[in-house]
DNA sequence: TAAAATAATACCAAATTGGTCTTGTTTTTC
DNA sequence: GAAAAACAAGACCAATTTGGTATTATTTTA
């Protein structure tokens, strides 16, 4: 069923939930019982999501994490990314020397152009599409979108 | 990485070497050899093949399996699905009731969106563009291809 | 300076997947 | 017509990956 982790998945409910506070800094408690996730599976998102710079983290007191960007800005395939890595279907596809059978392998190059297909595809759908709830057409990313971003808190 | 099973991998290596033989029955000894696989795994692959109809098996002496269309009018996402089952990449695009937290999943048609979306990308990608090897331009799958069967041995 | 709140890290358990073996069926030859 | 050989089909077992949890370290404010 071509499968991502669940963890993805998760992520994409917590950069929907951060999406429709635009700046504001949300801890990961917050998140958590907002989304109905366990507080440790939610906090190893953001953790993850941090690292990668989809959200920013703030220490201390009143602290939490925040969209480092906007959420049109922001495509589903970044999202994965920031969770499994590069976007590949098989390993072949991600680096020489993955696949033992690499030389003898008829279709090499074929998988890495169909994983990019699929990339391509990803990249066109934005964290905004996730947010908004049953909305008809799906909008494109676009990297021009107003950082909106009311500081929080 | 956005991973399919390895099985699935296998799949399309298998299918493309019968692809190379149109209409010719081998055995999943033969095909083991020629892919350099394991004999019960391909065997294995074979089955799932033919149960979902994408090659046909002949029993007894001289039998084997062979494709039951041909490369150009099998699509990578028909490959995909016969393996892995209907694609998606949530649960919860799969059918309703498979996730618990559905009714305050604010994302909820999304991912089926999605899902259809990187389908929509494999179903274009056809058998014959994997079985040839370093091909430049990728052809569309074509349901109006010749039935290039010279009912082989 | 101390306490409280939060992020980061490391560890453990469960589920899925991949691989192997055994059994059943068909066909051909003697 | 019977027996043997070849092949497909199904069931079982092990390993890798993934998800979840607990603990530790750091920062900030009172």
């Amino acid at each position: 069923m071509l499968r991502i982790g669940k963890l993805t998945d998760y992520a994409t409910v917590v950069m929907a939930e951060l999406a429709e506070h635009p700046g504001e800094c949300w801890s990961a408690s917050q998140v958590a019982e907002v989304t109905r996730l366990e507080l440790p599976t939610v906090a190893k998102v953001l953790k993850t999501l941090a690292k990668s710079g989809l959200i920013d983290s703030v220490r201390g007191v009143n602290g939490g994490y925040r969209l480092h960007d906007p959420a049109e800005s922001v495509s589903v395939a970044a999202i994965i990314r920031a969770m499994e890595g590069p976007i590949a279907l098989t390993e072949c596809a991600l680096e020489p020397g993955r696949c033992s059978r690499e030389h003898e392998c008829s279709l090499k190059g074929n998988w890495k152009r169909i994983g990019e297909t699929v990339e391509h595809a990803l990249e066109s759908l934005s964290l905004a599409d996730l947010a908004a709830p049953g909305n008809p057409g799906l909008h494109l990313v676009t990297r021009t979108g107003p950082r909106s971003a009311k500081r929080g808190n």
